[in-house]
DNA sequence: GACCCTCCCCTTAGGGGAGGGTC
DNA sequence: GACCCTCCCCTTAGGGGAGGGTC
C-alpha cells in the first residue's frame, strides 16, 4: 500500500493542476506533510478532504468559506450548505428561463427585420393590445429618447435591456402634418404579460408602414401614411406610434435601421 | 437640452459606479469627452454605447469581447451573438437541473440519516435491482478505498461527486465469518439511469443493519447478523454490501457515521 | 459640501514561466 | 528525462481609499 502520493499523482487522480494543489496549501485549506528533500506528500486524509474540496467548489462555494466548513464539519452544517446551494440553483434557473425566452424573442425580431423588403409599402394588420409603461418627461429632442428610456426601464425592471426592449414614440397626428417629426408626445416601452404597466395601447385594425434606412426618411413614409389617408377618406386615432425595430442600439451602419410607424383606423 | 452628462449623472442613471465607467474609459470601451477642468463629459452616443455594454454584459460577455463587438455591429452579429447566448443558457439551465436533482437527492439521504434511530436493529426490506460499476483494483486496506473511488469517478464522469455518490464494498460471507472485515473483494458505485453500468445488484429480499459510529462497530453489526441467519437458518446470497451513508467525507464526528450492511435472503 | 480628478493597492482561483534541485 | 521546488508576474471587473482640485 502507497501511504503518501505525491503532487503530480493528486492532480493526475483529480485531474486538477499541481499549481492548485499549491495554491490550496499556500490558503491552508490542505496542507500536506513534507519529505526531506521539500517535496509534498499527500496521505489518505488529505485525498479525503480534496474530494469535500472539489465537490463544494462544484457547488460554487468560495475557498475562504470552504475553509472554514472544513474546519468543523458535521451532517447539520452540510444539509445547512446543501438547502442554501438547493435556492441559489433554483433562482439560477428562473433567471436563466427568464433570458431564454427574451433571447428567442429578440432573434426572431431581428430575424424578421433581417428578412424585410417591403420598404414604404403600406399594409394593414389587426394588432393586439400592447402593454405599455410611458416614459414621463416631455421629450423633444432625439438625443433625449434613449436616455429617457434608460430612465425608465432602471424604473421598470433590471433586466430590460436594450437587447429586449421593445420601445417606441407616440407622435401626435397634427404634429407630424406641421412635418415636426422629432417633436414627439411620449415615449413608451411595450412590456410583458407579467409586469406593472401604466397603460394600454389599443387593440385594433392599424396601418403600417416600415422603412430602412436613417431616420430622415420618416419624411418620406409620413407622406405616404397621409396620402393614403386622404386617398381613402380613412377615420384615424389623432396619433402615430413610431416603433425603432433596428436602431443605433444594434448596428453601426445606418442603412440597416428598420423603423416602423403604426396608426390605427377606426371606421 | 443637455448635450453632455458628468460622469456621477451617469452612474446614477445607469446605476453603475463611476469606478466602472473610469475603468471603461482605461479599457477604451466607453472614452467620454474631457472638459478643460479635465472632467469627463458623456454624450448621448456614448450613453448609446452604454446601454450596448450593460446589455452584453448581463450576457455574460467579457469586457475585452464586448469592445470587439462595439468596433463593427451588425444586425448578422447580434443574432450571432444571441444564438450563442442562447445554446449557452440552454446547457447551463442542463447542467443546473442536473445538480438540483442531485442536491435534493443527498438531502433526503441525510436528513433520513439524523433521524435514524434503531442503531444495530435488524430489518427487512425489498430493494430494487441497482446500477453499478465496480472499482477494478483489488482493494485491501481501508486507506484506500477513496482513492479507488476517486479514480473511478473520474473515469465514469466529472460529475459524480462525494455529495450525490452512493458508494459502497461489497464483503464475502467467508471472510466476514473469519473476521476480516477489512478484506474486501470489491468497491462499487451505484449509477444514475442514464450513465453507462457494468452490472446491477440483484432486486430482491434483503436482511439489512444500520449502525453508528466508527467502522470498528461492523464487527458487532455482522455477529448480529451471523446470528440471525443460524436462528432463522436463512439461506443468503454469498457476500454482504456495505453502503457508507454517513463517512469522513461528511463529517469529523466518527459519531455521526452511518453504515449500512444488507445481504439478500434466498427463501 | 458635493462632486471630480489621479494614482495605488486589493480581491478570486489559478496559469505560465524562470531558474534550479531530485528520482 | 520526468518530476519537484520556489519565486514572480498576469488575468477579470471592478471596490476602496488617499490626497488634491472644482462647482
Amino acid at each position: 500500500m502507497k501511504s503518501k502520493y505525491k503532487i503530480g499523482e493528486i492532480a493526475k487522480i483529480y485531474n486538477i493542476s499541481t499549481d492548485t494543489l499549491r495554491l490550496y496549501e499556500k490558503m491552508e485549506l490542505l496542507v500536506p506533510k513534507r519529505g526531506e528533500n521539500s517535496y509534498r506528500y499527500y496521505t489518505i486524509f488529505d485525498v479525503w478532504k480534496l474530494n469535500v474540496i472539489k465537490t463544494m467548489k462544484s457547488l460554487g462555494v468560495q475557498l475562504k468559506d470552504i475553509k472554514k466548513f472544513l474546519e468543523n464539519r458535521s451532517v447539520e452544517d452540510e444539509i445547512n450548505l446543501l438547502e442554501d446551494e438547493f435556492s441559489y440553483i433554483e433562482e439560477q434557473i428562473d433567471d436563466l428561463f427568464y433570458q431564454k425566452n427574451h433571447i428567442a424573442n429578440r432573434i426572431e425580431i431581428l430575424k424578421d427585420a433581417q428578412n424585410f423588403k417591403d420598404d414604404f409599402k403600406i399594409f394593414y394588420k389587426e394588432l393586439p393590445a400592447r402593454k405599455v409603461v410611458y416614459i414621463k418627461t416631455e421629450i423633444t429632442l432625439d438625443d433625449e429618447v434613449d436616455l429617457a428610456y434608460t430612465k425608465l426601464s432602471n424604473n421598470v425592471n433590471d433586466k430590460i435591456s436594450f437587447f429586449n426592449r421593445d420601445f417606441g414614440m407616440i407622435l401626435s397626428l397634427n404634429k407630424a402634418k406641421k412635418g415636426s417629426f422629432s417633436e414627439y408626445s411620449k415615449g413608451f416601452l411595450i412590456i410583458e404579460n407579467d409586469m406593472k404597466y401604466e397603460d394600454e395601447i389599443s387593440q385594433g385594425n392599424y396601418m403600417l408602414i416600415r422603412f430602412r434606412g436613417p431616420y430622415s426618411n420618416a419624411k418620406k413614409a409620413y407622406e405616404i401614411l397621409f396620402k393614403e389617408i386622404e386617398e381613402k377618406n380613412l377615420k384615424t386615432d389623432n396619433y402615430f406610434i413610431e416603433r425603432y425595430i433596428v436602431d443605433i442600439n444594434l448596428t453601426d451602419n445606418e442603412d440597416e435601421y428598420l423603423t416602423e410607424i403604426q396608426i390605427r383606423i377606426l371606421n
